[in-house]
RNA sequence: GAUCCCGUAGCUCAGCUGGAUAGAGCACCUGCCUUCUAAGCAGGCGGCCGUUGGUUCGAAUCCAACCGGGAUCACCA
């Protein structure tokens, strides 16, 4: 194929060097267990004589029981991997330990033992300390690291539309983006646009042949769309050659080569290199267009860039960085080819210079990667969000930059991720069998509109009010999508079945964000009280696991950023909003007649809106204040 | 042939640094709007966590083999 990164894994070797790299996003630890930790430790101390390293303990939320009696507790320990240690059962273990923390932490409220299982009670007022802090400050903003990044993402090529692949690209390169900023990283936002190469020329030669002079203007199509037709009308004329020619007896292969349209798109790659003034015009002009439509898409996507790289202006890049290289003797000479052999490495051997002294797709990358940690003094990491099926592409460019001795190599990352299926299938552009990205994004707006028509709750807004507001919920429903998946799963995509506006979907957390607000906006303003005031309301257990799981926020935010993994801060806000709702709808808030209730869980519906809002930005997904 | 990724409910997916009875959403069934937004809530149905072994007090999670799906291994990009 041509793709410059479309083509949409990693091994053992470099694997282990990366994965120590990703980004240690300023110290992050839970609050809770920075109390807990230094307290167990002096436990295990104090009772059995015994020291333990601080990763040992293994934290999870008290497990509730489906039915019966609860089990009683906020955050629980397993006492099984000490029983060495400790030289006692389990219950015994679990037991020495639980009084010793309620005697010496006051946050340890009370505990109970199951098995091995010591389950602790945090104290309310540790949970009233947060929820004000939750309340104040932005929680999922970290202290800043210091740190630069690059995100490479987006990467189109100029020769056809954007399509559902490059949607999932996109989504997760802003998200990763935004989530780096969030804990504390600069970040400069790239993508490299593959404008040069054989396949514009296809479009440029189809458009000179068969387009009458055909414009954006003159035919009222979207810029890339229209490059796009030119590009399908080559295939189409080259396909027509090629069967001529194998009935006119050539065989298949030799057929392919000989056509003349690809011999004149052959032609026109030479004259263009040549700097030929009239093919340059051409491919200026239907690069520009290009540009267009892929901004308005850009746009009404809600995504920017900090940087663009042209390849037309990178391909000459990495020459010279091979040569040195082979003046090192990183790399050798062989059949007049330039080779580096990573076969002690379990790879293969690569030519980074043919016969012929021209560049291939490595030797690019090579000077590119290299140029950028040049102009951006003090980059510590670059991403590249790119499929899956160029992990060995990567491995390989990453260790070969190793070899050269450069330092920064240990922060390079491929964020691969998986493609995205349709139910027939691969997506192949030929065969028309792509979901164009305009096109569905049109869709979910649509789809939004006819839901939001049918609940018929916004009788006041004006018209460009409504469509504002189905532009973000279907923005919404399909970035949700994409994201809530593990980035490196393959995933499927039906677009006959749509994509939902409920249960777990982007929409019902916009929900959620607007309902809270309605609230808020009926409440006046908000009283505060002082922990002291607060500690006089009786917390429910629908109130209590609200804020857990906003006292889980963070973490999830942290997650996200070591493993760049935008589905953690997904999944977990879901899980925050599916909570909060149950909250919602058996306990009043406005209807309260406790004057410090109302107040208290004001305040945490206010909490949990603002940092919903925060997360939900973090996903690039905008929530909206009434839907 | 070699290497990498993936196999969890009918469907789409969580859970995977080993821990209690494996969770959501969709679909299907039952309730809940004269009460803060029903794009919602509560409940029901639905599982040899691909298979077989191994490690362990304990495995969906770690290891091995196998089966099934996908990708990659160009003097292409």
């Amino acid at each position: 194929m041509h793709a410059g990164r479309e083509l949409p894994s990693f091994a053992d070797l470099i694997d282990a060097t990366i994965k120590d790299a990703i980004f240690i996003p300023a110290m992050f630890q839970d609050r809770l267990q920075s109390q807990l930790v230094p307290a167990l430790q002096a436990a295990f101390q104090q009772l059995f004589s015994a020291t333990i390293d601080p990763q040992q303990f293994a934290f999870q939320p008290t497990h509730q029981p489906r039915t019966g009696s609860g089990v009683e507790g906020d955050v629980t320990i397993n006492v099984f991997p000490f029983l060495k240690l400790s030289g006692k059962g389990p219950e015994p273990t679990a037991m020495a330990v639980g009084e010793h923390l309620k005697a010496n932490l006051p946050i340890v409220a009370d505990f109970n033992v199951i098995k091995g299982f010591l389950n602790i009670v945090i104290a309310d007022g540790y949970w009233l300390g947060f929820l004000q802090e939750a309340g104040e400050k932005d929680i999922l903003q970290f202290p800043p690291t210091g740190k630069k990044v690059m995100v490479e993402f987006a990467s189109p090529n100029t020769n056809k539309p954007l399509h559902l692949g490059h949607l999932r690209n996109i989504f997760l390169g802003d998200s990763v983006s935004r989530i780096l900023r969030s804990t504390g990283n600069e970040v400069v936002r790239a993508q490299v646009i593959n404008d040069r190469g054989i396949h514009i020329c296809k479009s440029m030669l189809a458009w000179q042949k068969f387009g009458n002079g055909e414009t954006p203007e003159s035919s009222g199509l979207k810029g890339d769309k229209l490059v796009g037709k030119y590009y399908v009308a080559f295939d189409k004329a080259y396909r027509a050659e090629i069967e001529a020619l194998i009935a006119a007896g050539k065989p298949k292969e030799e057929a392919e080569k000989q056509a003349p349209l690809i011999l004149e798109a052959q032609a026109m790659l030479l004259k263009w290199e040549a700097n030929d003034p009239e093919v340059r015009a051409l491919w200026h002009m239907m690069n520009g267009w290009v540009y267009t439509g892929f901004n308005a898409t850009y746009a009404r996507m809600g995504v920017e860039f900090d940087k663009i790289y042209y390849e037309s202006q990178t391909y000459i890049l990495g020459k010279q960085d091979v040569l040195d290289g082979l003046k090192k003797g990183v790399f050798h000479e062989k059949d007049g080819a330039i080779w580096v052999d990573n076969t002690p490495e379990g790879l293969d051997e690569k030519v980074l210079l043919r016969r012929d002294g021209t560049s291939v797709y490595m030797t690019q990358d090579i000077g590119t990667a290299i140029k950028r940690f040049e102009e951006y003094s003090g980059l510590s990491r670059l991403i590249y969000t790119v499929g899956n099926e160029q992990d060995y592409h990567f491995k390989v460019l990453f260790l070969i930059l190793k070899k050269l001795g450069y330092a920064w190599a240990d922060g390079l990352y491929h964020l691969s991720y998986g493609m995205v299926d349709l139910p027939s299938g691969k997506m192949k552009s030929r065969e028309g069998t792509v979901v164009d990205a305009d096109e569905i994004i049109e869709e979910m707006v649509q789809e939004a509109r006819n839901a939001g028509e049918q609940l018929s709750k916004l009788d006041d807004f004006t018209e460009d009010e409504k469509s504002q507001l189905y532009e973000r919920i279907g923005l919404a429903a399909l970035k949700y999508f994409l994201l809530k998946v593990g980035a490196k799963k393959r995933m499927l995509f039906d677009p006959a079945a749509s994509i939902d506006l409920q249960g777990h979907t982007g929409p019902f957390i916009q929900y959620t964000f607007a309902r809270i607000n309605s609230l808020l906006g009926k409440s006046g303003s908000l009283k505060t009280h002082s922990i002291e005031e607060m500690s006089g309301w009786k917390m429910a257990a629908e109130e209590r696991t609200v804020i857990k799981m906003l006292h889980q926020f963070p973490a999830a935010l942290h997650e996200a950023a070591t493993e760049l993994e935008p589905s953690s801060i997904a999944n977990h806000t879901y899980e925050l909003v599916k909570a909060y709702n149950g909250f919602y709808q058996t306990l009043p808030v406005l209807k309260e007649e406790d004057p410090l209730k109302r107040d208290c869980r004001l305040h945490l519906s206010s909490a949990v809106a603002k940092n919903v809002k925060k997360a939900m930005w973090c996903l690039g997904i905008e929530v909206p204040e009434r839907m």
